[in-house]
DNA sequence: CCGACATATTCGGATATTTGAATATGATAT
DNA sequence: ATATCATATTCAAATATCCGAATATGTCGG
């Protein structure tokens, strides 16, 4: 095994926590949760600005916790690693936090408000049902 | 249960990830790991200046992260919870790297250039049989 | 090609963090 | 009381991060 000192060991050990430690990103990693989100559901979610949105997504990207899809218009984000998320749930139970407060709300839910391809389309075939 | 959004909750979240998310801070925990450490040796350790130390010894004392003790002169440091070696332990692992690569440096070890009272003792007592 | 929509990028000022230098405090021995 | 050793704190300059505004890119329908 490669001898390593610590200071040296501990600057690569920072780089994934450094990209995790911002309650915004902490925040989008959750709000996409096990699945996928697209910017635009993202949007709803935290009630954020788009271009503030892409700023950290692009972060995250950087720091290659985050791997992104495009789909048409659409770009769909998604964890590299689900561990993410334990870490944060880690994080969660150091603070004093059930994992359950994390857990309710780490899921990809639907918003009534959203209109993304993932929340909206029970809407546009209903849309497409009054047509017949 | 007491009902959250997503942003609000994780701005709790990254309290205890940032405190610990700099290349100094880890590698403090990780020199102290599951014992106690005093400055000096942390000095010997990590090859920094005192003052250095100090001053992020007392960003994780405010971050509630290291409790101190004082013995004399010397003030030793101990980690308040040791689950944050294992969040510094899992960012290693999303960041390819080995457990064991961690934990390999991760208990407090005898330098033989420290003259603290964590690794001197020996040497001290060997002095003390030349005396004889 | 054009317009509309989803998303990305760039830029810059405000704000926060880092880190070296100087200095302060607290404990022990003489 | 003073010197010395271990550690803590303060300050300020350099540097990095945050975040709003403006703008660019990429995709699709017409």
């Amino acid at each position: 095994m490669k001898k390593r000192t610590i200071p040296d060991l501990s600057k690569k050990l920072a780089v994934p926590l450094n990209a995790i430690a911002s309650p915004q990103r902490i925040a989008i990693l959750l709000a996409i949760g096990t699945g996928e989100a697209c910017v635009c559901h993202l949007e709803t979610a935290l009630g954020w600005r788009q271009a503030y949105i892409s700023q950290h997504l692009m972060a995250l990207r950087k720091a290659d916790i985050l791997q992104d899809r495009r789909e048409g218009r659409y770009v769909y984000y998604r964890l590299k690693n689900a561990s993410y998320l334990d870490l944060i749930t880690a994080s969660a139970t150091l603070n004093g936090l059930s994992s359950e407060a994390v857990s309710a709300v780490i899921n990809t839910q639907i918003y009534p408000a959203c209109e993304c391809p993932h929340c909206a389309p029970v809407l546009i075939s209903i849309e497409g049902l009054k047509a017949v």
